[in-house]
DNA sequence: CGTCAGGCTTCCC
DNA sequence: GGGAAGCCTGAC
């Protein structure tokens, strides 16, 4: 794991405060919430009616509303920001070093300036290990569909907010004991079988994964792939969005369009886009392929 | 050893 | 009937 020392001048600009139930965090910077939960790494968040997004992370459910550089977390209190927010949103990690370590040309610049308010969450690896599994050859609103499914077949209720019924990520002793039926059952398709074989498997080598955070990203990259429904795409994703691992720069179908369009041309395979990428981006590659990720879908850039 | 075509659940166009 | 945030298998 490599990152760019926090600025901590710049973190003390942050006021944390609570008032009426509500956790209030003014003067965040490099902090966009739709960029966050639009650039394709979590599939738990949706939009509600005032702007502001509702999601599940660990056992609670989340809201939250932003105001310019203020945000609002609903039913919560300073004892939950150092508790789930801090480390979930990533608040101690300085985003402008990072954007200046990775703007290597006018690309990049450009893709960096739309996404400007993108973070890399911290994310539960097992829940991110599952959620990739399923992502393979589906479509985003089909993905958080299957993860709905299981979660509610599978998960414990949580509350019910603003009218709807909240359920955390099933565990792997749940998924690994469910009847395949049931798990097909969620729509999760082809990808069922490969689910409850990663169940059984994470109980008995969790240590194993958790410890993936401290290696190198290609023992992470070998590891994962033992798995049957994890390859070269979702490893990388699981690595990057759970482990801290940085320097990966996952390869879909919307970063090789942009790819292909902006840096390389057509017949590039994946596996040398991603080292074109590495190569190009360096130790922090990882933040790039998300800015260049969300400029690809939200401009449709290659299609 | 490496590369590549075809099939795969389900849903939406 | 084609294709989607890919992966697996078998054929060369």
């Amino acid at each position: 794991m490599f990152l760019p020392n926090t600025n901590s001048e710049r973190i003390s600009k942050m006021k944390i405060t609570e008032n009426n139930n509500q956790l209030i965090i003014e003067n965040v910077e490099d902090f966009n919430l739709t960029h966050i939960f639009e650039c394709g790494q979590c599939f738990r968040w949706n939009k509600e009616n005032d702007g502001s997004y509702t999601g599940v992370v660990q056992n609670k459910v989340i809201n939250v509303l932003q105001n310019g550089t203020d945000l609002i977390f609903d039913n919560m209190g300073i004892n939950d920001y150092n508790t789930v927010i801090k480390n979930y949103f990533d608040m101690d990690t300085n985003y402008s070093e990072i954007k200046k370590n990775i703007n290597v040309d006018d690309i990049i610049d450009n893709a960096i300036r739309f996404g400007y308010g993108i973070r890399i969450l911290n994310q539960d690896e097992w829940e991110i290990m599952i959620s990739f599994m399923i992502s393979a050859n589906n479509r985003i609103p089909m993905i958080k569909k299957v993860i709905e499914n299981i979660s509610k077949a599978f998960g414990e209720y949580i509350c019910n907010y603003r009218g709807r019924d909240y359920y955390s990520f099933p565990t792997a002793e749940k998924l690994s004991e469910s009847p395949l039926e049931l798990i097909q059952e969620c729509k999760a398709g082809f990808r069922s079988e490969r689910i409850k074989e990663a169940a059984a498997r994470f109980l008995s080598e969790k240590e194993i994964i958790y410890a993936l955070k401290n290696k190198t990203y290609e023992e992470g990259l070998e590891y994962l792939k033992t798995y049957k429904g994890i390859g070269d795409k979702v490893a990388n994703c699981i690595l990057l969005f759970s482990m801290k691992q940085f320097d990966t720069f996952p390869v879909d179908v919307w970063v090789r369009r942009v790819m292909q369009t902006l840096y390389v041309d057509k017949n590039t395979n994946d596996k040398e886009i991603r080292k074109f990428a590495e190569n190009k981006f360096g130790k922090l590659s990882g933040y790039a392929q998300q800015y260049l990720f969300y400029y690809a879908r939200e401009q449709g850039i290659g299609k």
